[in-house]
DNA sequence: AATGAATGAGACTTCATTCAT
DNA sequence: AATGAATGAAGTCTCATTCAT
């Protein structure tokens, strides 16, 4: 049946602690900021277990919440999903955005965007590496992700045109992500082929191309 | 080249019982080519549901075999998904192969890798970018994937290799993956991008770049 | 997600206890007749619960079945339903049958008639009163039912038909069920109401009632 | 006659707090007749889905009616079960009543005895018939609704009386409920069966049958 | 060698009800 | 007086895997 049974159910809960004590250790009734920790949580498990290894009962443990609080605060794994991932995009275009603060001109970045790529390849575990790539796994199969996919984009690139032109801004963005993931999983040594390819990238970059007559 | 050899781990199939003999009550007793069957199975659920929405019985349903085979014929997912992983790379390389076998110099080339970025992006249903992302997820948190991952990398840089130099290779290794998933995604339009993108790395390349001074 | 995580699970199941031996503790692997021992079940649970308050683990607690099995042999709730229903009315039939084998003609019949209205109308528990009326409301709701519907109605007057003309049969059929539910409900005192009532639908039977001149 | 007084137990609401006072804030904080509405809504809940299909959210819904307010002015889904099936009888009892205002006679009466069977059984969707079932399948379990449904009984059988004789006006309250849904859900036209069945009932009725002598 | 039947674990979801406000 | 937020229990269902045949 789809309903269950209407017989009383009258539980012995918790009298009801005495208010203003404890609260640390199972009550907490009114807990602002519990969605925030739970689109935290969602990050959290999926880059530690792919979204296949996702589940409600994971994502509350790891909030600390109970699981009945999931499908309350939000109607299901889908809804779960795209509020995780809107998260992602909004953290990484932050630190994008932060890191290049820095930067006076297009030297600079380019020496910012090389220690990213580095420090993304390298960190352990692994987050923006693992995130990207289920994210990415995510949105080619459903449509009602592209929005988010083209915040950031559309974000990053973005950011990277206040220091390059739009091609290049574009196509380091591309770049930054593939280099990340060749560093992070392959099996060679990937710093100078990271150099090499933001640098032939950004040779075709006005200040320094002198055109784009490299295209036949 | 240091690529190791992960073919098959375990062949538990019998080396094919005499034919002709008995078993036309239940359809399909003998039935060789079956293991084959279950890991094309794999990678067709696994590029329409996400490895998320993978299970054994529809690997089994779409191979059109028992469910008991499932657990017969591999010792659990892991095993699948590995097979899964590698034939999806053999595939890939093949093809890359094949389509670059008619280009005579690296101007060839440079059109045929456009073409397949353009291919694979538009693809519907997107196979080559739903199982791309897919693997990639996986490796990046198993690391008895990354033999396998590391034959695809230095398979297709490889193959690559015949019209470009090593470096300029590997580049463009990665700039297809990233383009493809760009041009697939994304709502812009990507063909000039893609072009320009691979201009430019090849700009970099020892018959046109006149050496590799781009670099700081 | 849709899928389960995919990590071994490898529970320490107990050791397949000494074959031949126990079994009444918790083995059973091969049962066959579970199917008809869920089927009954269902029309206990119902009959003592409601459709509103039947569960699966209620069906599966009664029949003595894992809860597991319960969505193995049907699909759902309502193939379960399906089925209970079925049965219900294999066994209303049989017993309608079977009941009036002995009757001779209408006198006999009509005698039997009313035993069986008495009978059902003070069983305790009331396991045709309850089951007839969530049957009626079940299939009024629900199209798919009709069929099964149909079975009962027209095999009950079929019944009646070897003792009554098509039309008192019916009639007949229609107020037995009432007349149950009245008797077995209401306050007041009904045997006379339902030998009179049985007596009136009678009076327009041929061999009694020299034509149906009453209607209007 | 001997039916008791079930109406309203436990008026929790306010005499109707000050009017035109506050609280625009939230719109319909002062809210009278809301549970009338949710009484309402309790019929018009199962009336769709069933008793196994309704819950308080449900119900809130259709209310238009915070779910906090369920347990606020019902003590839970028994008390909503049996205000609702109050409310039914009610309806059902005045529009009998209603309906045969405008009879002259017994032969008025029929006619719209054999009009309001039409009716409750073409009805879409099929109101009175499946709430009937519903309760009558609630009553057989709860003796605690035995009061309401004796209510209903005599109700109809009380309207009745003024046309018939009792014994004739029970009868002919039993047969129009088993007409209604006989014709509601079998496959045969029961159009003449219910003329039929009502004819022969009412042949025994003392202005046309000169007696009770068809009783053996 | 191969598999249909079976099952316990755990998946998501909805529920009635409580409680702080 | 009234309710939004919250939650533990229980709901249906699917899963990977085992085992007798």
């Amino acid at each position: 049946m789809d309903a269950q049974d209407h017989s009383a159910r009258k539980e012995v809960l918790p009298p009801s602690p005495a208010p203003g004590v404890a609260s640390a250790l199972r009550i907490r009734r009114f807990d602002p900021d519990r969605r925030n920790r739970i689109v935290d949580a969602v990050l959290a498990v999926i880059a530690d277990n792919g979204v296949a290894g996702t589940s409600f009962r994971k994502i509350a443990t790891q909030a600390d919440v109970p699981l009945g609080s999931m499908t309350y605060h939000f109607s299901g794994m889908q809804e779960l999903l795209e509020t995780g991932f809107e998260r992602f995009v909004s953290q990484s275009l932050a630190r994008l955005e932060d890191r290049l603060k820095p930067a006076r001109d297009h030297r600079d970045a380019r020496g910012i965007i090389l220690a990213i790529v580095h420090e993304d390849a390298t960190a352990d575990p692994p987050r923006y590496l693992a995130l990207s790539r289920e994210f990415q796994a995510l949105v080619i199969r459903d449509p009602a992700l592209r929005n988010i996919a083209n915040k950031w984009v559309e974000g990053s690139a973005g950011i990277l045109k206040r220091y390059f032109d739009p091609i290049t801004a574009e196509i380091l963005e591309i770049l930054m992500d593939g280099l990340t993931l060749r560093r992070g999983v392959a099996r060679m040594e990937g710093e100078p082929l990271a150099a090499d390819a933001v640098a032939r990238v950004i040779a075709g970059f006005w200040p320094l191309g002198a055109g784009k007559d490299t295209v036949s």
